[in-house]
DNA sequence: CACTAAAACGAATAAAAATACAGAGTTAAG
DNA sequence: CTTAACTCTGTATTTTTATTCGTTTTAGTG
């Protein structure tokens, strides 16, 4: 069943991801724009629940990061979310190159980092493109079919 | 130079790495216990410094801890930030993909590129994934050892 | 040696995060 | 329909962590 609590802890990670939050405060603010209306004490909660931590950068500011932890998010909603901004996807020799619709490659990226597909060396993401690099020519073309089939496949209303 | 403050966070990360240490006084007692007479602010900077996290265990308990990551770091080597920020490092054709913490890709390419080595022709970053591209596929693997050898010893060239 | 500049530190405090508590909503059983 | 057990959340508070400020120590220089 889909809960307001999932669809929420669901928006923490997202906002995680492609922001650099240092606060719970500030993600709080972030969660009330994008429509969450939440306290600095859920923020706390679903940070831990969601396993979320802290890192110092190199400049010795921080912020919040999620961690790459297999199998920590259900695979079909993380299809959803890559499937819906695909907008294409080639190869290059050994690299996939994914346009995405604008402001979406950051998303992309790490949903496909989560999916740990085979061929998957490591993903580089710009605003609206993905680097995908893979080990060589043939697996870059696999790659780009089993990514065809998940933008064609379309988003199944199945949830998790 | 061996400072009184290598010492110290020497040890820390040895604590940390043997103990469940979940607060900053738990540490400083700890600490306090081992002969380093410092105070929780001192903590806070050195945790900050090492880039020492604190996470949540699958309990809902939480502890600080030194990220795991391939290779030790040879004992009375000085701790490098730099080298102990990288988890990875794989090549893909003429590509060497590595993965970082969370948010240290641009401080690990920054680096990479001061360093000047051979067959580096550019690098990339984003949040925790650098690509770097190489002539061809052979400077590539010769790369992935140069880079896996900093991993496992820290780089002491110029450090601490 | 002085002398200076920078770095390091502790005490106190500010800022941020975690939690105790209570109330509201939900589910399950009788 | 009620009751009991549970989950979820906000408010208020406590606990934990980061930082400010003033002092001390360290590392260079002449």
């Amino acid at each position: 069943m889909r809960t307001a609590k999932n669809d929420r802890q669901e928006m923490i990670i997202k906002l995680v991801k492609e922001h650099e939050i240092s606060t719970q405060d500030e993600l709080t603010s972030l969660m009330k724009a994008n429509g969450f209306a939440i306290t600095q004490a859920t923020c706390s909660r679903d940070i831990k629940e969601l396993g979320i931590i802290k890192v110092t950068l190199p400049n010795q500011a921080s912020k919040y990061a999620v961690l790459d932890r297999t199998g920590d998010i259900a695979p079909g909603r993380l299809l959803n979310v890559f499937a819906n901004s695909l907008i294409s996807c080639k190869s290059a020799m050994n690299m996939v190159v994914i346009k995405t619709l604008p402001g979406m490659a950051q998303a992309a990226a790490s949903a496909l980092d989560s999916m740990h597909l085979q061929y998957v060396v490591g993903t580089i993401a710009g605003d609206d493109t993905v680097f995908v690099a893979a080990p060589g020519v043939e697996e870059a073309g696999a790659l780009v079919s089993t990514i065809d089939d998940m933008m064609s496949a379309g988003i199944s209303s199945s949830e998790d």
